[in-house]
DNA sequence: ATATACTTGTTACTTTTCGTAACCTCGTTT
DNA sequence: AAACGAGGTTACGAAAAGTAACAAGTATAT
């Protein structure tokens, strides 16, 4: 986005947030290291977007990816001391939605 | 999204502020209230965006939408007690971007 | 009465992002 | 050698976002 004179850190962490399935991903690697299929699994995002978004985060100095040569290689994806900082972050998302989200909003999402 | 089982609250709550520009919206009126103008120089959206999330943000029960009939008509958004709720979220992304969000990063996305 | 100005949108069209499903790679097991 | 399981990637149609031009309503100016 161009910048809007906001706050420049602001908007880089908003922009974070804002680009889809990020929060989802983030909440569950706050719960520990998890694999690419167990992430896929959790959350109804295609592998193809997961593997874009995991690059991203990476990239972002969010999580890390560690190869574990097991037999089949599994690959752990967990969130860097940067990534686990958002915890309150997601905890004050989670608060204003347990207070303020009511069960018809949750009716008309499941439809 | 289909219910991926996390929180449906949450779920609910992450979505709205990962949809684009309902976080720069929310943190601008958090400031108090603006016209439609005011938020569509502030911010980088167009008015064919704006319009909608202002519209979907009224339907979610975060924005208000006021008509005074001046000349020319001025119409004020402003957030409800539902949306004001939601500063201790806007602070607490400002607050993790303020130390996490290098210089490089800002950089970076002013190319 | 007609023209002009101002704000708040809307319409039509292009570009980017997303979603789905089929496929690929690499090491192991049968 | 063929099949399997994990972790992806590719190709392609669908949906959402971006852009720019235009329209509605109201008031003042000519």
């Amino acid at each position: 986005m161009k910048s809007a004179d906001l706050c420049p850190r602001f908007e880089t962490g908003m922009e974070l947030l804002s680009k889809r399935w990020n929060g989802f991903i983030i909440f569950r690697l706050l719960e520990g290291s998890q694999r690419f299929s167990e992430l896929e699994s959790s959350l109804p995002i295609s592998g193809r977007l997961l593997s874009e978004r995991l690059k991203e985060l990476e990239a972002a100095g969010i999580t890390t990816r560690t190869v574990y040569p097991d037999t089949p290689v599994r690959i752990e994806y967990e969130l860097t001391e940067k990534g686990r900082a958002l915890r309150p972050v997601i905890t004050s998302i989670k608060e204003w939605a347990e207070k303020w989200v009511n069960s018809e909003e949750l009716d008309s999402m499941n439809q």
